[in-house]
DNA sequence: CGTTCGTATGGAACCGGTTCCAGCGGACGG
DNA sequence: CCGTCCGCTGGAACCGGTTCCATACGAACG
C-alpha cells in the first residue's frame, strides 16, 4: 500500500507523466491547466496518497503563515478569552497560530528569545506582558512584527485598556452610591510571596489602584491607606485581605476589587463574617469574565475577546507591510452593575428590594438570565431587575420572599 | 545595518571565512569545532544579526517538531485547563504548539482535514470530538500519529474518563444522602435549536445522564423520565430547565447536572425560586472547574488538567515510533463534596449547621478558602467545615448567625 | 499559409538549512 | 621516517516544494 518513503512531488508527476510544475499547479488550484490533466493528477495524488509538505512549500515560498502569541497563565479567563479572539481572526487569516504558554519567568524569556533568535513565526503577539528594551530592540533587529494586548511597549502597536481610568470608574460607581469608606483589594505587581511563579509583572492592578487613588482625590474624599490592601493574585488571597479590612474598626462600606476573580474572594470573606452584599458591603471587580454574570457581581467590563481579535487584525496589517495606526488602541470600559453593588444608606439587616441602585446595568446579564418560566418569586426579582447571589453559609436561614 | 535580504548560513561561512558545515555546527552546538572558531563564527552571527530558519532546518532534518491539537469551544473551562495540560508537556518536550479553536462544524471539518491533506503536524491531539470513520482513516492513511482527549476513537490512544461512573458516582452520593425524587439536567447532543453552532456531537451528558440512570436503577428508585431536561449546553439554559423541574407538583430535592457550568444555572434558578441550596435542594455538578470551589458546589472532579498532559505524553511517545498501551487510558474520577448537597432529611427554614452530611470533602476546597485571620463566624463556620455560597436574592434577609 | 498570441506544460534554479563524506594536518606508535 | 588515526573543516547532495522561463501547440488573423 504505502512505500517506504512518503510519496513526493516529484513521485506524483512522474507516475502521473505531467512535469512538476504542473503538480503544483494542480495543488494550488491554478487555472491555466487542461482538464483533463488535472484530473489525471488529481487521481495519481489519491492513489498515491501524496500529501504537499507544507514546510516545503513554506519554505519555498518564503513565508510560513504561522504567527506565535506568548500569553501568562493562559487559565485565568481572561487570557483564555483574548486568546480565543486572537485565534479566530487568525484562522480566518489562514495563519497557523503556536500558543506559548508562559506560568514562570523563565517560560517567559525562554520563549521570547525562540521566538526571535530563530525564525519561527511570521508575527507575535504578546499578551500581558511587559518586555524589556532588550526584548523589544531583540525583536526589532530581527524583524519580527509584533503587538502587544494588555501591554505597554514603546514603538509597538498595542491593544489596551485605560485601566487608570477602569479604577476611576469602579470608584466613581461606589462614591455615586454614596459610599465614602472605600477599600482596594488588589495583587502585588511582583509575586514577593510566590518568587518562583508569577512575578510576571502585571501591572494593571496597580493602575486600577491608581484611577482608585485619583477618584477619590477628585472627590475630595480622604484617601485611607489602611484600606488598601494587596497580596498575590487569586481568590483566597483576596479573602483574606478582605478579611483584614472587614476587621478594621471603621470598616469600609464597599470594595472595588482588582479583578472578578479577586472579587469573588472579596464576597467570599463578606459572608465568612456575616456581612451582607450588597446590603452591608458594595463589591465590584473587573473585567466581566462569565463568572461575573452567573454571580450578579457589578463589575468593570472590558472587551475581551475584542482585544484578543484586533490585536491579531493589526498584527496581519502589520505583516502585510502596512502602517499601523494609531500605535496605541484604546478599547471602551464600561461600568455593568449587577447586585453586589448597592446605594450606602441602604443597611440594616433587611436589604430592601426597593434599593433603587441595585438594577441590571446590561443587555447581557438579562440574557444570560432570561426569566425561567413562571417563577413564584419571579415578580420580586425583576422589580430589582436581576439575580441575586450570595455566599452561603452553613446554619443561614433559608430566605423567604414569602415569609 | 541590515541588508536588503535576511543572512544565511552561507554568508555567515563567507563572512566568517569557513565552511558552512562549521556554522551549522556552531549553530547546533556540536562540540567538535574548535573553540577560536566557534567563537570567530559567533561573533559573525551576531553582527550579521543571523536568525537560523527553522523552517529550512526542519525541512532538511525531516521533522518540525510541532503537534497541533483541536480542541472545541476553547473558552469552556474544561477545554482550556486540558489545553493548558498539553502545553506544558509539549512545550516541555520542546514540540511547537498550534492550536485549533474549534467552534462550528465546518471548522472542525476544515482543521482536521488540513491536519490531513497536508503535512503540517507531526502529530495531532483531539480534545471531545467524535471523529468519522472517515477522518480516522485520513490520519491512518496519513501517516499522521493522533491520539484523543474525552473522546472515543477505535484504535486510537484515548484519554478519558468514564463518564457513565462519574453519573452514577454523583448519583449514588445523592441517593447515598436519602434523596429519591433526583433530576438531572444537562445537554443535548445536537444544539437542535442553535444549529449552525454546536451540534459538535459532544456525548459526554449522555453518558452521564446514563451513569445516573443506571445508579437509579441498582438502587431501585423509580426513574421518572419527567425529571430529565436537556436542552443546549449554557448556564442560562440550565437554569430555565430547572425551572420546569421546579415547577413540577412534586418537584425533586436534588439535581446533578452534567456540568458545573450548568450546575450554576441550577442555582441561579434555585435562588429564583426561592429554594434553598442545600436546605430544600441539593445540588451537584460535574467536572471540578474553578468557579466550583468559590461556589462551594458539590462535584464529581475529573483531572482535566492531567488529561491533557497525559495524552502529550502519549502522543509524544507515539511520534517516537512507541507502542502506546494501553489504547485507552482512563482517569479516576472523585466525588468532590463541598455545600451544594446535603442530607434529604434537613428541611424546613433553617438548615442546621449540624447537617452532618455537609462537610467539605476536599482538601483543595480548604485551600482555596484559607481562613482570613480572626474572623467572628469563623468557629461556627469551620464546624460545619468550608466555604458555602448561596444564591443571592434582592429582599433576602441578611443572615446572622447571633440572630 | 505564415504570423501572432495565448494557453498548457516541462523543468531548472532556488528557498536555507542538515548531513555525510572526503580532505587535511598534526600527533603518535612502531 | 612512515603509516595511522583522529579532530577539525569544507562543501556537495539533499529535503520538497514554488516560481519563472522556455517551449510547444493550436487558434485566430491578415
Amino acid at each position: 500500500m504505502s512505500g517506504s518513503r512518503r510519496a513526493t512531488i516529484g513521485d506524483v508527476a512522474a507516475a502521473s507523466g505531467v512535469g512538476i510544475g504542473t503538480v503544483s499547479r494542480v495543488i494550488n488550484g491554478a487555472k491555466n491547466v487542461r482538464e483533463t490533466t488535472r484530473a489525471k493528477v488529481l487521481k495519481v495524488i489519491d492513489e498515491l496518497g501524496y500529501r504537499p509538505s507544507h514546510l516545503a512549500a513554506s519554505l519555498s515560498r518564503g513565508t510560513q503563515r504561522t504567527v506565535a502569541i506568548v500569553v501568562p497563565q493562559l487559565t485565568r479567563a481572561s487570557a483564555v478569552m483574548r486568546l480565543a479572539g486572537a485565534l479566530a481572526v487568525l484562522d480566518e487569516q489562514g495563519y497557523d497560530t503556536v500558543v506559548c504558554n508562559v506560568d514562570t519567568l523563565e517560560q517567559r524569556d525562554h520563549h521570547l528569545s525562540a521566538l526571535t533568535s530563530r525564525h519561527r513565526a511570521d508575527g507575535v503577539i504578546v499578551v500581558s506582558l511587559r518586555l524589556s528594551a532588550q526584548q523589544l530592540g531583540s525583536f526589532r533587529r530581527a524583524g519580527v512584527p509584533i503587538v502587544t494586548v494588555d501591554a505597554l511597549a514603546p514603538g509597538v502597536p498595542q491593544t489596551i485598556t485605560d485601566d487608570v481610568a477602569g479604577g476611576r470608574l469602579a470608584t466613581r460607581h461606589l462614591l455615586s452610591l454614596g459610599h465614602r469608606r472605600i477599600g482596594f483589594v488588589g495583587d502585588t505587581m511582583r509575586g514577593a510571596a510566590a518568587a518562583s511563579r508569577v512575578g510576571l509583572g502585571f501591572v494593571t492592578s496597580q493602575h486600577r489602584l491608581n484611577g482608585y487613588r485619583q477618584a477619590l482625590a477628585t472627590a475630595e474624599v480622604c484617601h485611607d491607606p489602611a484600606l488598601v490592601r494587596r497580596g498575590p493574585h487569586g481568590p483566597a488571597n483576596a479573602e483574606a485581605l478582605t478579611g483584614e479590612l472587614l476587621e478594621l474598626p471603621d470598616r469600609p462600606s464597599a470594595i472595588f476589587a482588582a479583578s472578578d476573580t479577586q472579587a469573588m474572594g472579596v464576597l467570599a470573606a463578606a459572608e465568612r463574617y456575616g456581612i451582607g452584599v450588597p446590603g452591608e458591603l458594595s463589591v465590584i471587580g473587573f473585567d466581566d469574565i462569565e463568572s461575573a454574570a452567573l454571580l450578579g457581581l457589578s463589575t468593570v467590563r472590558q472587551p475581551l475577546v475584542d482585544s484578543g481579535a484586533e490585536s491579531a487584525r493589526r498584527l496581519c496589517a502589520l505583516m502585510r507591510g502596512e502602517r499601523v495606526i494609531p500605535l496605541r488602541q484604546q478599547l471602551a470600559l464600561e461600568i455593568v452593575q449587577r447586585s453586589t453593588t448597592a446605594s450606602f444608606h441602604v443597611t440594616g439587616r433587611r436589604a430592601r428590594s426597593s434599593a433603587g441602585a441595585v438594577r441590571t446595568g446590561s443587555a447581557v446579564a438579562r440574557q444570560a438570565f432570561a426569566p425561567a418560566g413562571l417563577a413564584m418569586v419571579r415578580t420580586a426579582i425583576e422589580a430589582a431587575g436581576g439575580c441575586f447571589y450570595r455566599v452561603r453559609r452553613p446554619g443561614a436561614m433559608v430566605p423567604q420572599l414569602e415569609g
